[in-house]
DNA sequence: GAATTAAGGATACATGATATCCCTATTTTG
DNA sequence: CAAAATAGGGATATCATGTATCCTTAATTC
């Protein structure tokens, strides 16, 4: 049980483009430039994000994506769910009712315990990337990140932006 | 990222496993039509929890499995890991090294915060996983479960239990 | 009108999950 | 001792999904 690749990608995305002056847009070109991924492939990431609302678009020259919110309104959780889909991660495929030893056609009495207890676990997971915001990140990454690549990497960005 | 099905599998072999008498062991023959699933490829996940120390086994006739600790002892996130891999969910490809403002070969400082956030929330998913025990789980489905399938079912074991 | 862009359909490929079959060594049963 | 039953594991087939590329269409900018 691996998340794809795509979610990386559009956490890095969405890093870059939390830190996009207001009314401006990045392409895919650049976006998949600056992270050395395959441009059409990467296009169905920020599809996907584009999809759940995540992000607004334009198109012709100087197009792109923007993020639709404020970075403190979009969370980790937005993104990863946008991408690998709200579905929990443990399906029941109810094979308490193969038990040989149970009436046929008894009638189950909602979601067992075992079931409740791995959803309440895919919730843990849900709620802590819920509380981080791409603002946090913005601040965590401006502390961490080599300055001089920080400051060349925005001009990068800036140039390229529509 | 769905977990394998074979997960849902070894926890309810366990959950048996749990309420079966001391040194009695159960058949993956007798566990596969309890559950209605294929024994070949049960006996796969068996292994799993075999290989890492979970369950106990004899060979011959009235061979089979039992739990290797108290149901107290075991957790949730053992049977998970055993059968799904401890690895993280969240893997880090690395794709900020591609970013063309970087120098050549420049040194990273260990691992970054994306990849740090998602590891928290993989952490967060394995504490509330490993806080369960099957016996936890026993009490609740003891409540739960209808008490003439409950008898039944354990009659049905000790039948088929070596 | 020409260039550029997002969106999405079609397709190929690789990987991993699912499932079955068969063989071996070990242990109980008779 | 012989036969039956068992866990363990290798080999293989099948299917779903993730990864990746190519191409077309419609919208936008210049
Ligand atoms: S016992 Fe729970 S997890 Fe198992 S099949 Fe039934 S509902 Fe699903
Ligand atoms: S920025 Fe973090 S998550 Fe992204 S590639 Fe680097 S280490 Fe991995």
């Amino acid at each position: 049980m691996i998340l794809k690749s795509q979610v990386e990608w559009a956490l890095h995305c969405c890093a870059i483009l939390a830190g996009l002056p207001d009314g401006r847009y990045l392409s895919t070109k650049a976006l998949a430039e600056l992270h050395g991924l395959p441009k059409e492939y990467l296009s169905k990431a920020l599809q996907s994000l584009s999809q759940a609302g995540l992000v607004h678009t334009t198109l012709g020259p100087s197009g792109g994506y923007r993020l639709a919110k404020a970075p403190a309104e979009l969370t980790f959780l937005d993104v990863v769910e946008a991408v690998e889909g709200k579905g929990r991660t443990f399906v029941c495929q109810n094979i308490r009712a193969n038990n040989p030893c149970r009436p046929k056609d008894y009638c189950e009495s909602g979601s067992c315990a075992i079931a409740r207890i791995m959803w309440e676990a895919d919730e843990a997971w849900r709620t802590a990337l819920r509380k981080v915001t791409f603002a946090d990140l913005g601040k965590t990454l401006e502390q961490e990140i080599d300055p001089g690549i920080w400051a060349g990497t925005f001009d990068w960005v800036l140039k390229r932006a529509g």
